[in-house]
DNA sequence: AATTCGGGGTC
DNA sequence: GACCCAGAATT
């Protein structure tokens, strides 16, 4: 099985030179990567993104920094104005931990989004890859950074598998750091070059293999292409909590405010269920985690949004 | 290591 | 319809 060890100093140059000439090219114009973006810009655009299609969370940022254009501004709002400015990016909960970081920020770090990974790493929301490509990204700190871009491309330029392990492996951290460009500028780069090549050429499903910088280079194709050992099992959706839970939250975001006693009504009226028909325990269980979660408040025999 | 947690575009 | 997406937190 091949690993980063058994690549020579000139195997790993040769493919730090085609990824990241061929990102001068590619690269995409996004509002996070501009050079007057703040770190903070940098930070709101990543935990958007986290399982989140860029093109999905464009409008939602620019809409964001735009109302909250430093950590104080989002600190200050009412948890109702961020979850209606989340909108559907799904995961409300992380629009929650962005304001808990931002007020952490605010008490800890004079209102700015700190540059030590391990600072970032403590914030609310923010996980190993979130602290890392803030810290690249944001400030030239070349941190490795590993989200599921990363491990694909990897997983096939260098082990020559289809698609990575399941979860993060040690193995897997280990081959991309030791792949990191000497090179501060180049390793920060490269963090984003892999990313954007995973992204838009080395994709799970249909890899453009005829327009890759690694083609010659790629042990996955060298191998035949072999397809993936286990084919990763897709989430359930029709049905599920996650289905309740959000279309509950898109009732409350819609009217403001929904009667406890109308809830059902409200939320066949998303027409977010599809045929789909909870049971009483279902609902139950949902709302009240969504309570609990702190996404739902109960007032006045009404759920709305907490203040 | 396995689960939970949204939502929608795309194949 | 299944699949995938710049993951984190919890168990």
């Amino acid at each position: 099985m091949p690993e980063v060890a058994e690549l020579t100093p000139a195997a790993q140059d040769r493919l730090h030179t085609a990824v990241l000439d061929w990102f001068d090219v590619h690269a995409r114009d996004l509002p996070w990567r501009s050079a007057d973006c703040s770190p903070w810009g940098v930070m709101v655009s990543e935990i958007m993104l986290q399982q989140t299609p860029v093109v999905r969370v464009l409008p939602r940022w620019r809409d964001w920094m735009q109302r909250w254009p430093c950590p104080a501004d989002l600190a200050e709002a009412s948890t109702a104005e961020v979850l209606t400015a989340w909108d559907r990016l799904g995961y409300p909960r992380r629009a929650l931990r962005l304001q808990q970081a931002a007020a952490a920020m605010v008490d800890r770090h004079g209102g700015k989004v700190p540059a030590d990974p391990a600072a970032l790493r403590a914030l609310p929301g923010v996980g190993e890859y979130t602290a890392a490509a803030v810290a690249s990204f944001a400030f030239g700190i070349p941190e490795t950074v590993v989200d599921t871009n990363v491990r694909r491309v990897l997983t096939r330029a260098v082990r020559g598998q289809g698609l990575p392990p399941k979860t993060l492996t040690r193995a897997e951290m280990r081959d991309a750091h030791a792949l990191m460009p000497a090179d501060r500028t180049r390793a920060n780069r490269w963090n984003a070059a892999v990313m954007e090549l995973g992204a838009l050429v080395c994709t799970a499903r249909s890899p453009r293999c005829d327009d890759c910088p690694l083609l010659e280079q790629c042990a996955w194709v060298s191998a035949g292409r072999p397809e993936p050992e286990h084919t990763p099992r897709g989430q359930d959706w029709a049905g599920t909590d996650r289905q309740l839970r959000g279309a509950v939250m898109a009732a409350v975001r819609e009217a403001g405010r929904v009667e406890v006693g109308a809830v059902r009504q409200a939320v066949a009226g998303t027409r977010r269920l599809g045929t789909h028909v909870p049971d009483e325990a279902q609902w139950t269980r949902c709302l009240a985690g969504l309570l609990d979660d702190g996404l739902l408040l109960e007032r006045d025999g009404a759920y709305s949004f907490p203040d």
